[in-house]
DNA sequence: TTCATAATGATAGTATTACTATCACAAATA
DNA sequence: TATTTGTGATAGTAATACTATCATTATGAA
């Protein structure tokens, strides 16, 4: 059994899954961007690394860019199919919805079924760089090429829960994309720069899921 | 009259206010950062855009990192003189809430009281490549260095606001990292990947001010 | 089995970036 | 008047972000 995570050709100029070096480029770029943060990260490094050469990961990726929108996109896909597993048996709205935020502001475990790709990093590298992926002067250009869809359609599911939690509801794709990305920088907040949460002292994600369970519900309260 | 923004030493080399090359280093770098973004900044290009030399922009700033941080906390000191200049008459905590909310989200004039600074341009530069002066891995090292100390000062102050609205809200310091970055996100998003909002079609900041006015006071209700 | 093609490795080379260093000059200051 | 301070001009270096070429190896179709 293996899980494949179906990605946007314009990403990559070869298919980094489809040979041992392209899955080895994606394993250790992980590592790499995780170990010393994006802005340290080189191709060069990424070689020698490996134990290949800079030209080798270029074949592969067009420049480190493409490669993180590649890594996130790729963290998109495979936490949405997550989410779709497992909330699929769940009809209660508001549980589906709990589910969600759990599985967004949880750490992950490192799924078996995608052999080279440690998920428990790729979280933490979303967490830390992931917003470096469209905060660029080239967003509308990228975006025109899709390469946001997987974070996108991700924020329609999470709308569309929403939207059946309360159907009068304003601003579900907002309330989604907050979601989303709170339950990622009250993360790094609460590691790094603690005051400015208040899970300074505990340090738990189970409190940050506290604080978006009580944000989100407060807000979907009808009247 | 003149505003002055105390800033940490530490952040420059020496202190661009002090100087007429000083202050045109602040002024076209916002300029610049603004045009062609964060990454593609160079500080051979800040001087020749000055008509000075690349040496001579070293001797103010360390790096363009520094540089970033510099003007994203020179940004959140000037905010939050803005928010005690308008709500200290302001009694209601509800009022006053909403007030500073208008004062994330909105754009802003010019500041004519700061010759060298133009803050529409660098409200822009801090929805856009803010949170790239934190999102590192010296994020510790710079926190010990007191370089994040505006941004933190100035969520405090709205987490003081959030208390006096409702003393027994659990969490003020979370909610208000999450307007503040909500109230940049938010727009960046509207401008850039629509879909990820509700404020696609009108791109009014009326709609988003609206939508965290919405958030907060929700979960500021008491019940 | 053979021929063609595709993927990799090895090496080289370029323009730009991110600095550091030095020296001369002008203005302010003591 | 001597001295410090800031600036300009120039040079130089290591690293980064690529592009190009050629030989070798593996794969797979005829």
């Amino acid at each position: 059994m293996q899980l494949q995570i179906k990605m946007n050709e314009a990403l990559f100029l070869r298919n980094p899954e489809h040979s041992e070096l392209g899955r080895k480029i994606v394993q250790h770029s992980i590592q790499l961007i995780d170990k010393n943060g994006f802005e340290a990260f080189t191709f060069k490094k990424l070689a020698e690394d490996i134990g290949t050469t800079e030209a080798g990961i270029y074949r592969y990726f067009e420049n480190k860019h493409k490669l993180l929108v590649y890594l996130t996109a790729w963290y998109w896909g495979w936490l949405e199919f997550q989410i779709d597993y497992h909330t699929n048996n769940l009809r209660d709205p508001v549980i589906k919805l709990k589910r969600v935020i759990k599985l967004l502001a949880n750490t992950v475990d490192d799924d078996e079924l995608t052999g080279h790709v440690n998920e428990s990093l790729l979280h933490q590298i979303v967490i830390s760089e992931g917003s470096k992926a469209y905060l660029t002067k080239q967003v509308g250009e990228d975006n025109k090429q899709q390469f946001f869809k997987p974070y996108k359609d991700l924020c329609a599911v999470v709308g569309n829960i929403i939207l059946e939690c309360n159907p009068k509801y304003k601003y579900p794709k907002s309330l989604a994309s907050t979601i989303i990305e709170m339950a990622h920088f009250q993360n790094f907040f609460m590691n790094n720069l603690p005051s400015l949460t208040d899970f300074g002292t505990a340090k738990e994600e189970s409190e940050i899921i506290a604080f978006l369970n009580d944000l989100v519900f407060s807000s979907l309260k009808k009247g």
